[in-house]
DNA sequence: TTTGTAGTGTTAATTAATTAACAATGTTTA
DNA sequence: TAAACATTGTTAATTAATTAACACTACAAA
């Protein structure tokens, strides 16, 4: 079961969420085509996403809902769980904690942080906001493994600096600055103007080529 | 230069980014390694992506920052600009409208829609605030051709809907709803919760591996 | 039963993306 | 000036990701 492919990855996270809300409106066995209808993807991916993850069914009625989610629990979730912390508790911060928690059982986001005095022991979006100051101390208490970095750009270095020595593992940026983290840490950055400046480069090639 | 990689328009847009920011410092030319570890990618991957834009330098010094700002620019913008709208305006939507909006002269931000009465006609990070009932007429009076959702997972395909009705060409979907468009519209999804999962997947390998 | 159908699992082929290799050419240094 | 060097541009090789092809089998219908 090791090496997925990183695009699998993200696909089974998106699979379950779609199996958890069929599971919630009573569905217990879904076809692989449905699945792929409702990710605009090929029934061939799904099935081969499935296959690399080692579920298989003898049946012809389609997956057991149930079943797939727990074997995607199984690659994705840790027993124990894990920590995640905000850093940086502005609009886009208090967006990713009140979306997030609750959301999944095995990872919660346990602290924010902000520099911001009228912001810090507060609880924001359902979560208490620490001081930027305490960051490796609370990292540590609370056993934080992951960081959101939601600062502004000029920050991001220093605070991922700051993360990484206090033994975090993997680290989600969107700020505007890409980093570089030594290797033991996992690094996964998105940025919005990007994904803005895509979308009009290609409703561009679309007006131009009509 | 028709039929850029996909990956190479988002890495154009990167780039863009960073060489503004060098030349704001002063900095009037940057060798494709420099450029290269500034996005932590190889310096061959930067001098093919400008390879393929047609862009080329005869010194050794570097790339012209100023031209090959422009170089991009014309691939990613068009001559007249294009506006986008925010269609849900929480904190997720507030985040990008404040974020994006005077960071690019040829891609705007012109309206943001929302349902609660209190957020209509108000000017919400910068942007004004439209029902959503007036949805339709909106987008066609701005000329808007990009819409961003922020809105609740459920309500999202019925707005995506109204927005190709009303001439959208781009959708960026912040949704946790998979949606599909028809073959003229361009369709780019982010979800959250995949990122963070994918993160917490590999931390977990590493954690065990070690 | 038997036959046809619709679905899964898997290998092989294709396509997309990245990386390596290296020729060409300014630039610097002896 | 000549030699060594650093840097670009580009083709070729490699690797990753997707898609096609198809064998297999449970199920439904005749």
């Amino acid at each position: 079961m090791n090496k997925l492919p990183e695009k699998t990855i993200g696909r089974l996270s998106e699979y379950r969420r779609t199996l958890l809300n069929c599971l919630a409106s009573g569905k217990t066995h879904i076809y692989s085509h449905e699945l792929a209808n409702l990710h605009n993807i090929t029934a061939v991916q799904v099935r081969r996403d499935i296959m690399l993850i080692g579920y298989s069914t003898t049946l012809k009625k389609g997956y057991d809902v149930k079943a797939l989610i727990d074997v995607i629990g199984g690659i994705i979730d840790t027993k124990e769980g894990l920590n995640a912390a905000v850093v940086g508790i502005g609009n886009l911060g208090k967006a990713i904690t009140a979306y997030f928690n609750g959301k999944r059982s095995k990872l919660l986001i346990k602290a924010t942080f902000d520099v911001n005095p009228e912001k810090i022991n507060r609880v924001i979006s359902g979560v208490k906001c620490y001081a930027m100051a305490d960051l490796e101390k609370v990292v540590k208490d609370l056993d934080i493994s992951i960081g959101i970095l939601t600062v502004p750009p000029e920050e991001a270095a220093r605070v991922t600096e700051r993360l990484i020595m206090s033994g975090i593992k993997g680290i989600l940026n969107y700020t505007s600055t890409p980093l570089n983290v030594s290797p033991g840490v996992y690094l996964e950055e998105y940025d919005m103007i990007t994904s803005i400046e895509k979308v009009a480069y290609f409703v561009k090639q679309r007006k131009t080529e009509s």
